[in-house]
DNA sequence: TTGTCAGCATGACAAATGTCATGTGAGAAG
DNA sequence: CTTCTCACATGACATTTGTCATGCTGACAA
C-alpha cells in the first residue's frame, strides 16, 4: 500500500508537531514533511512535491492563501487543503479562487482532518459545510481597493492626517472614504467598520 | 511504570485532538481526559482528579486563568499547565497568580511540551524563558480599574455617549478616562490605546 | 453618442473625541 | 492631625472625525 504524502505548513511549532502525531497514526497517512511558512514549505517542495499539502493561513513571510496560488501554478498535481481558524467568508473565496481543493476549520473534530486528506487526495473537493452555507449567503465584500486601504490603516490606530500622509491624499478625501465605508457596513463608526471588516475577511 | 495522567483542555477540536494524538506518543504520559472549556474540564475532575491540567487561556464560558483559579483552591494536588499562543506579561503574571506552575507557548517546538508536563510534574515550575525575560523588565499595567474598563469598550467600537451610558457616568468623565489613558500608554488615540493594551495581556 | 453609474477626489459643516483645569473623598506617609 | 497622593468625577474648550454636496473621470450599455 502507498501512503498519501503529506507537507504540512503551520508556524506555531506545538501545533505542528501535533497535527504530524495526529497524522501518522494514520495507517494510509505519512507526514513527507514540515513547514513554519510559506517560503520553506517551497524549498521542500522544489526537491519532492508532496501528494497534499496542508496549510495554515495566517503565517509569517507569505501567507497560506499566496502559497496556494504559487503552488497551483507550479505544481499543479499537488492537492492543497487550508487548515485554519478563521470562518470568513472572504478568505474561503480566495483560497477557493488560488485553487485550494480543501477549507477545513480548527474547530472541527481532529478526525475530519485525515478524512478530508483522502477526499482530497481522490479529487473531491472538502469545504466545512456550515462557511460554505454562509459563503452562499454572505454579501460580498462591498468596499472599493481604496477604501480598503484606508480603512485597514485606520483599523491600525492611524489617524486621518496620518493616512493622507502616506497616501498623498487630503485629509477630506480619507475622512469621506471612510465615511462611505462606515455607510456601506451599516455601523457608526472606523472602529466598528475595522472589526467588522475584518471579521469577514475583507481587510 | 505508572503514568503521568493528564487532562487537556483546549477549545479548537482539531488542536485538541492532536495534542493528545502527540502526548499519548510519549511512553510515560496518557491522556486521561479531554475538554472544550473550563466547565467541562471541571465536571471531569470532580470525577477523577488528573495530575496534570494543561490548559488554553482564551476560550468561551470560562477562561484558562479563572479555570486554574477554582482548580488551585478545589484540586490542589493538580499541577497546571498553561499553553496559549500568547506571549503577554499581563497573562503571564495572572496566571502565575492563579497558581498555575507551567506557561508554554504554542510557538515552541513540540517536543517541550512534554517535557514541561514531567517538570511540572516533578514539582518544578516551567516558564517559557523570553516571556519570562520581558515580564521581568516589562513595566506593569498602568491603568485603573475604571479606565480599563471604559478602554475595553471602547476598543470594541462603543462610542464615548454609549460607554457612558452603560456605567452611568456623564460623557465628559468617559472622555476623560480615555485621554488619561492614552496618556499613560503615550499613544494618541483610543485605537491604539486600546490596541496596546490588549497586546500587554492587560484588557 | 449619449446616458448613467461607479470609483476617485475635495472642502464646508456638524458631531464626536481628546485635553485641561478643577474638585471630591479615601487611604498612606509624615 | 495634617499633608500627599491617587482614583474618581465633571464641564469648557480645542481638535479630530464623520457627513454631505459637489465635481471629475472612465467603463459599459442603450
Amino acid at each position: 500500500m502507498t501512503k498519501i504524502e503529506v507537507l504540512l505548513v503551520e508556524d506555531q511549532g506545538m501545533v505542528l508537531g501535533a497535527l504530524a502525531a495526529l497524522l501518522n497514526t494514520e495507517p494510509d497517512i505519512t507526514v513527507a514533511g514540515t513547514a513554519s511558512n510559506g517560503r520553506a514549505a517551497l524549498d521542500l517542495m522544489t526537491k519532492k512535491p508532496p501528494q497534499v499539502l496542508v496549510t495554515d493561513i495566517e503565517m509569517p513571510q507569505m501567507t497560506g492563501l499566496e502559497l496556494a496560488a504559487v503552488v497551483k501554478e507550479r505544481f499543479p498535481k499537488t492537492r492543497v487543503v487550508i487548515l485554519t481558524t478563521f470562518a470568513r467568508p472572504g478568505y474561503l473565496r480566495r483560497a477557493l479562487d488560488a485553487g485550494a481543493q480543501g477549507y477545513l476549520l480548527k474547530d472541527r473534530p481532529a478526525a475530519e482532518l485525515a478524512e478530508a486528506i483522502r477526499r482530497v487526495h481522490r479529487g473531491l473537493r472538502v469545504v466545512d459545510p456550515d462557511l460554505a452555507a454562509e459563503a452562499w449567503t454572505a454579501d460580498p465584500d462591498p468596499l472599493s481597493d481604496r477604501e480598503r486601504q484606508i480603512l485597514q490603516r485606520a483599523g491600525d490606530g492611524m489617524s486621518t492626517a496620518d493616512v493622507a500622509r502616506e497616501l498623498s491624499l487630503s485629509e477630506g478625501t480619507v475622512r469621506n472614504y471612510l465615511s462611505e465605508s462606515i455607510a456601506k457596513l451599516g455601523v457608526s463608526n472606523r472602529i466598528e467598520a475595522a472589526r467588522l471588516a475584518r471579521s469577514k475577511g475583507w481587510l
